[in-house]
DNA sequence: CCTTGACTTTGAGTTAACTCAAAGATATAT
DNA sequence: ATATATCTTTGAGTTAACTCAAAGTCAAGG
């Protein structure tokens, strides 16, 4: 009743073959199936695909998803460890977005020196 | 006068492979050489090096920094060219930059979770 | 029943951006 | 003069994260 490995590729524009990826080196948990061994995503085995795309998109790296996984089906003993992960994760996205703005910055001056030279027909200074 | 290619390479942390690299690639343009033949960097190339970093540090491919240098050389005639490059590389840098955002807000709803999980023994939810 | 899609395993191929190595020739600093 | 750094070219190796293909089996919908 859940969807099928085609279904969630289309829903979130990730490559069946990536998904079955996903879930052979443990980005996810083992996806429910049906009786007869077809994945059949149900909320949960969607909410970690949704998840994992998410992590992926800013460019966490595939290791670091598959070792919170790893340390989230140990159980309760690991919240330590996975809070440590998720804040060395999250220091790492801080720095990027910081050097993202520096670089929008650079990139935002050059294209307005572009600009104004589009106007006068020369470059003003550099 | 200028600076070898060691210290280039020590002054911004990028190997003096990677620097040759640019260079046979066009990510910048070649450097200005003493007498002998060897690279001796002056103030414009390392201000193309320091560019080169701070763009490859945000994730702009390197073709778009190579497209970008030989419409520079191609001169005046290009400014729109170039224009549209950067302001092209500048949505796609948007673009990464909310993903980034979104990511962070997904890791601190978790990172706040576990916190709270590690005072209270248990996850309160999910 | 038949077609279409899913399954598995295995292994090779791809892309970007380096990164390293080897070889032999010069150059520069002490 | 000598030790250390640079030079060139060429080509192979690396890493991450897919991506594709082959081969053969099995399942589900009409």
């Amino acid at each position: 009743m859940g969807l099928t490995i085609k279904e969630v590729s289309e829903k979130y524009g990730i490559p069946s073959e990536t998904l079955r990826y996903y879930e052979r080196v443990g980005v996810i948990p083992p996806v429910t199936r049906t009786a007869g061994g077809i994945r059949d995503y149900g909320e949960e085995d969607i909410a970690w695909v949704e998840n994992a795309k998410c992590m992926r998109a800013a460019g966490l790296p595939i290791e670091a998803l598959i070792e919170y996984l790893k340390l989230y089906r140990e159980g309760d003993s690991t919240f330590q460890a996975r809070f440590a992960l998720l804040s060395e994760q999250r220091e790492l996205l801080l720095a990027q977005k910081k050097q993202l703005e520096e670089t929008l910055d650079r990139l935002n001056y050059k294209i307005s020196r572009y600009a104004l030279a589009m106007e006068t027909g020369k470059l003003t200074w550099e």
